[in-house]
DNA sequence: TTGTAGGCGTTATCAA
DNA sequence: TTGATAACGCCTACAA
């Protein structure tokens, strides 16, 4: 029942475990004859080398670590897909681990992970834990920062440019003479977040508007944010004739928000960050500012592997940043 | 820059290294004092055990593998969410591997994880790769099948009734008078996809009815394969006036033809598989099959923890069946 | 209560 | 071209 080893094969093959472990790797010298005979032997049992002992002897684990705040949401996921192509064709592996926006997940996320000897780090956080996470940086692990980032910490990120996007959605909708523009943002304490906020406030004072505290509603990237923002947003004298939302979750919300109040669909224009997918099966005024996580994941695994493979020189921390695009889907 | 060990814990300590590992393992005898110093050099010095080295010394790696066809869908992550959940609790933690529904990606991610020593696996299949499946089972590794199953393979599965649940699609149809119901169905590879044709050809022979064969569309779970059967419905000399969707891509698609060949979205009555949260935001006649992935997830986690800790009674295999729900969402 | 030492399954160095 | 053998970092009899 339990495993056979590599010298059980040895035994087997009548030669010694080297040998056997030179014709696992392809290393060094072994004849014809008896590189046959031992892959022969290999198969004949069935032998697979285990792996643990190999990373115990080589002193590389050949895992990376990626932290996640939320499995289940596909943008994530995208990215997660499209690192762990990459890394697999280098022979790397990925431990996965879901924070659900949990600080204290993190944390121990992160304990896990460096006992697990993992040789890299990819992190969209939850916003804290940066010292820990600087010090995982520190102690020769490379970090590399996707989708969300730190302040001040000299780490390779992999973001998207969501201050221009912000700012470009709030244009748009002061191009098209809305006066009254309402927006819902997500929690302060992540990057993205607060930094369409600056964005879509920045435009507002470029274009010389003031501020209408009224008509900034702070959600917190759920769909019931969403319908609570509709709801206050109806209390108000003047109703905004246009929102622009922070992510496709509240504006989702946004979406049953109206119809519970039952106000047409499509009697108000908005601007969302994310996907929309379903948005073409009815009518109403939907941009997007869509997102491209697989660009994001392509980029981060190559920087991954750069890292990883690159020699002894250290280079200065990469910060990639992508350009999501505005997207018009109704006329 | 390279990793402390425990035994420049246990010069620094003072002691020696099998005091540090009881300290660390709350094992043994060590006195309060030397306890407390022994902490309080871990802490100063950050030191983490090598989980690589315990893994190889105990012949535990405490990991277990899950296999999925497409990590971006939420259905899967949603179980693989709770099943980690468990997992965690009790000191085990998840080697994901997502295989794209590909046959060979599946093979080499089982070769893969048993190499990583896993002592359990999870695996929502491809279809293939039977007897590697059935090998690992007899090597000593749980295997624990999710959402997909093999015919004559004894193992435990978690599963939902796939059969009873098209053939309540389909009565529910039959009641409502349909005479023309038109099906489209997922690659019959796929377990769930072949159960749900199995369970609406049933209800309509019980009900009396001949299969019309260009009421039955073989889709493959795809969107583009939705819009492909309302092109092909709408060649018929008579169009169905009700359709049975065995998954939520698809449906997609189906809306998407609808509109694409200019019909309104309400003139047809679907029964759907699988999430359609959009579908309340616009008028049509949708009646969904629910899943639970959570509760799919949960069952197979506990069942999983009790496989693990189980004593060596070897249980015969389970077959746990959860019942989706029809859940009508238009009056 | 603490320490010594062997071994988990590999790989890599050195001889042969 | 092959084989002995010493690590890798930890745990655990067994001694002390």
């Amino acid at each position: 029942m339990s495993k056979l080893t590599i010298k059980d094969i040895a035994r087997e093959a009548g030669v010694s475990t080297a040998t056997i472990s030179r014709v696992l790797n392809n290393s060094g010298y072994v004849s014809q004859d008896v590189k046959q005979q031992v892959l022969e032997v290999i198969r004949k049992f069935n032998y697979q080398p285990n792996a643990i002992a190999r990373s115990l002897k080589q002193e590389k684990s050949r895992s990376i670590g990626i932290v996640l705040p939320d499995m289940t949401n596909p943008y994530f996921m995208k990215i997660a897909r499209a690192i762990q192509h990459r890394c697999f064709q280098e022979g790397y592996h990925l431990l996965f681990v879901d924070t659900e926006e949990n600080p204290d997940k993190e944390r121990e996320a992160l304990d896990f992970l460096t006992e697990k000897r993992i040789e890299a780090l990819i992190l969209a956080g939850t916003g804290a834990n940066r010292d820990q996470i600087q010090a995982i940086s520190d102690s020769g692990i490379h970090v590399i920062l996707i989708d969300r980032r730190f302040s001040n910490l000299k780490l390779d990120t992999v973001t998207e440019d969501n201050i221009y996007a912000a700012k470009s959605a709030i244009e748009f909708l002061l191009e098209k003479n809305h006066q009254q523009i309402g927006m819902i943002h997500g929690p302060q304490s992540i990057s993205t977040a607060k930094e369409r906020k600056q964005g879509a406030t920045l435009a507002l004072q470029e274009a010389g508007i003031t501020l209408t505290p009224e008509l900034v509603f702070e959600g917190d990237y759920s769909r019931e944010s969403g319908i609570a923002a509709i709801r206050h947003f109806c209390e108000l004298p003047e109703r905004p004739t246009a929102i622009f939302s922070t992510n496709n979750e509240m504006t989702f919300g946004i979406y049953l928000g109206l119809q519970e109040m039952g106000i047409p669909l499509d009697s108000i224009e908005i601007v969302s960050f994310g996907n929309l997918e379903f948005s073409s099966l009815f009518e109403h005024q939907l941009t997007v500012i869509m997102q491209n996580p697989q660009e994001l994941g392509d980029t981060a695994g190559d920087l991954l592997i750069r890292r990883l493979s690159g020699g002894e020189e250290v280079e200065a921390p990469q910060n990639r940043i992508l350009m999501p695009r505005l997207i018009q889907l109704s006329p």
